[in-house]
RNA sequence: GUGGGUGUAGUUCAGUGGUUAGAGCGCCAGAUUGUGGCUCUGGAAAUCGUGGGUUCGACUCCCACCACCCACCCCA
């Protein structure tokens, strides 16, 4: 129990930090090229900003959330999903009154759901986000979108496929609300029970049930991108034709409906194929309404949120590899114990210089000094001590070519320095 | 939440109703006196997931719980 880390979490061992540290570089330099700011927000927010912009009828809000009452008695959650935040982050930041569009990144926040842990799903994750402010072109999108692609392609990730849909908005929406059911008023006893509950409560989710009925039945539904109003039909068309103009493979899935509620227009997916339904590596999309919801301005936006876990799973599954960094240039090794102070010292010089050095932390044995500078994968061990010293030497072997030279043990580290930096 | 699989040293896995539970890898230490990667030798390390039960006896059979993995659901 106590060595035990609570279901569906993970540690991150410093073995695999730098796959970590390489996302997240590559994150930052993306987003930041294309003009997104870092934000931070808690990871814990009041929990009626969840219920009112993610939606109450989610599945996320209705079974999934880690919700408390603090000692001040106020309901808390843990962030179930990045957009909330942000938007209640733009909102209190009255960052609005700026220049727009205002564009911001997290960068792997922990997000929590109580679900049931599998591969690619945790009770814990992580996940970048980027969500832009105050633009209403679904040029907005396809920046946003070809910014993910970029990322995802410098990190080597292949066959990616971007799916789109638009779920309307609140003009059009309730039009096509009521053809849906219309449809499939008449053929309630085909649906599965899930969908016949969400019949009155969110008719679009059945679009996007995996049970085979449901799915022949929605086959033939009407589909909204037929009824969208002029607006979102022109959004969406506008959309299209610029991915196609940035070179941007897509597939139109008019069952794509997302399980959050604040999505307007624009919602797309991009997927890894795995099985045959695929994972969804990232999903986002367009919530034109969410700012004014949550007691903003009226104010377009859009974003999109990745989950880390699931790129390094893509990673690993596609054979992706990142080189580790270097643990160690220079060992200094101590002759005999009494030397392994001096070692230190001329350890930490080596450090000074900008050099990765260790010396020895364990009263180990000249050999098995050896040996563990060995694993470290060392590229030089400095012997300090013995004869050497006493001529006023240290002795540097290149471990590689096993040659060994000599350089005087005053300022031993930056004459060091000078050979192990070639 | 539903269904399936698994749970033995750090790790990967053997084992089987019967006395002191094994191996490979890893770890530590030696192989003549200050030097690694190979080899050899030795060593440390397991309440056999936890708790019950059946039995003269259980790691081995039964039950429950827990954890991990997988599928569904949902999603990142």
């Amino acid at each position: 129990m106590l060595t035990q880390a609570p279901k569906g979490t993970k540690d991150m061992l410093p073995s695999e930090a730098h796959l970590w540290q390489k996302i997240e570089a590559v994150m930052r330099r993306r987003a930041a090229l294309s003009g997104y700011r870092e934000v931070r927000t808690p990871v814990f927010e009041h929990t009626e900003l969840f219920l009112r912009g993610v939606g109450d009828t989610t599945d996320i809000v209705q079974k999934e959330m880690y919700t408390f009452k603090d000692k001040g008695d106020r309901s808390i959650t843990l962030k179930p999903e990045g957009t909330a935040g942000a938007v209640r982050a733009f909102v209190e930041g009255k960052l609005f009154a700026d220049a727009l569009p205002c564009k911001m990144y997290y960068l792997n926040n922990p997000v929590f759901r109580y679900e049931k842990p599998q591969s690619g799903r945790y009770r814990e994750h992580h996940q970048f986000g980027m969500e832009c402010f105050g633009g209403k072109s679904p040029s907005v999108e396809a920046e946003l979108i070809s910014t993910l692609l970029g990322i995802l392609g410098e990190l080597g990730l292949k066959g990616l496929s971007v799916s789109i849909n638009s779920i309307g908005c609140p003009e059009c929406r309730p039009k096509y609300h009521a053809a849906l059911k219309e449809y499939l008023g008449g053929r309630l006893d085909q649906l599965c029970e899930t969908c016949r509950e969400r019949f009155d409560r969110n008719p679009l989710r059945i679009l996007d049930c995996k049970e085979e009925g449901c799915k022949q039945l929605v086959k033939d539904a009407p589909t909204i991108l037929d009824m969208l109003c002029d607006e979102c039909h022109d959004h969406f068309e506008t959309l299209k034709s610029m991915l196609t103009a940035r070179g941007i493979p897509f597939t139109v899935n008019p069952h794509i409906v997302r399980g959050l509620d604040y999505y307007t227009k624009t919602v797309f997916e991009i997927m890894v194929t795995r099985g045959r339904e695929g994972l969804a590596l990232c999903g986002g999309g367009r919530y034109d309404g969410l700012v004014e919801q949550l007691g903003g301005p009226a104010t377009p936006a859009a974003g999109f949120g990745i989950g880390t876990e699931r790129i390094l799973l893509e990673m690993s599954n596609q054979g992706v590899t990142m080189e580790a960094p270097e643990l160690c240039r220079v060992y200094v090794a101590n002759i005999t114990a009494a030397d392994n102070e001096k070692a230190y010292l001329l350890c930490q010089q080596l450090r000074d210089e900008g050099i990765r050095a260790e010396s020895d932390l364990c009263a180990r044995s000249l050999k098995a000094q050896f040996k563990y500078a060995d694993k470290l994968s060392a590229k030089y061990i400095a012997l300090v001590g013995g004869e050497e010293l006493e001529r006023g030497v240290i002795k540097l072997r290149n471990m590689n070519t096993r040659e060994e030279t000599e350089v005087p043990a005053e300022n031993a580290a930056a004459a060091i320095a000078e050979i192990v930096n070639k």
